[in-house]
DNA sequence: GGCATATAGTTGTTTATGCAACTAAACAAA
DNA sequence: TTTGTTTAGTTGCATAAACAACTATATGCC
């Protein structure tokens, strides 16, 4: 059976990523119950940023998949809850510069802690073989349609 | 290595699922190109009603995974569009039956060869045992959360 | 019957996405 | 230097999601 065909039942589920936004909706809510008060995309945003401080939108862009009026956005909106702080480039009068607050730095342990369990949960009775296979194929999608 | 140590590095994939909002965008172009002037969201909820027509809001949020609110606003739009009508059933008068449009019948072959072309692009190059991993671990992982 | 509770659906608010159109700065070619 | 092109970022608009608060109907219990 060739891969295009397989049943046509399992499709909605492929396409709609309803794992995905569990995990998404789980992580939320954990946030809340720690009286975190950001969103998974805010704090997809400062993940990146606590990999690499300073980075600008369009490098923030590449890094989180989204557009750039995305970014513009979770910048500003991160921005007002002095979360970063936007520094413009001194060599490109362009770009901006995204750097972390120390409110910010401060959320990293935390948070990352909590996406551990969150994701340990998500994972639970799964095996590292399977989690393995099942990224590659999350890859090659990404991949194949990029 | 327990399941709940993976690389933190690999943390931000899984929680906000590129692949699945690499394929959302992708149908969502295939659609466009075909000059079909739907929403992925709302064409996923006519894929359950072309499963089974009449079926109530509360019916449609169970199977599409989304909440009351969404599934009112996205009858809404649908309806808007004409390709859907709500019916209030005889039995009981809180109830919404959606009926689907002659429009919408018409919809359904085409819209579901894009589905299955997006799908194959997707697809291309992954082998249908990791395909079969890959579903068992999303089904695992929305079970582990629900 | 009358009251409490559960269920179906709607509305308001905030946040986020996608797309198109836009501004400003950098760069390259002549 | 001027003209055209690319790059970085912003703004406007439509759609959608999550959550809370709400209305209306149904149901269960006394």
């Amino acid at each position: 059976m060739p891969n295009n065909q397989f049943k046509k039942g399992e499709l909605y589920s492929f396409i709609t990523g309803k794992a995905s936004t569990a995990i998404a909706r789980r992580l939320q809510k954990n946030f809340k119950q720690a009286n975190l008060d950001i969103t998974i995309e805010q704090w997809s945003v400062l993940y990146h940023l606590w990999k690499e401080d300073g980075m600008s939108q369009q490098q923030l862009c590449d890094s989180t998949f989204r557009d750039k009026p995305s970014i513009t956005r979770l910048v500003d909106n991160l921005e007002k809850l002095k979360l970063v702080k936007r520094v413009p480039s001194k060599e490109d009068r362009r770009i901006n510069l995204i750097y972390l607050t120390k409110e910010a730095e401060q959320l990293q342990e935390q948070t990352m802690d909590l996406a551990s369990q969150t994701l340990a949960e998500a994972l639970d009775g799964v095996t590292n073989g399977q989690i393995e296979i099942a990224k590659e194929v999350l890859q090659k999608v990404y991949d194949n349609l990029k």
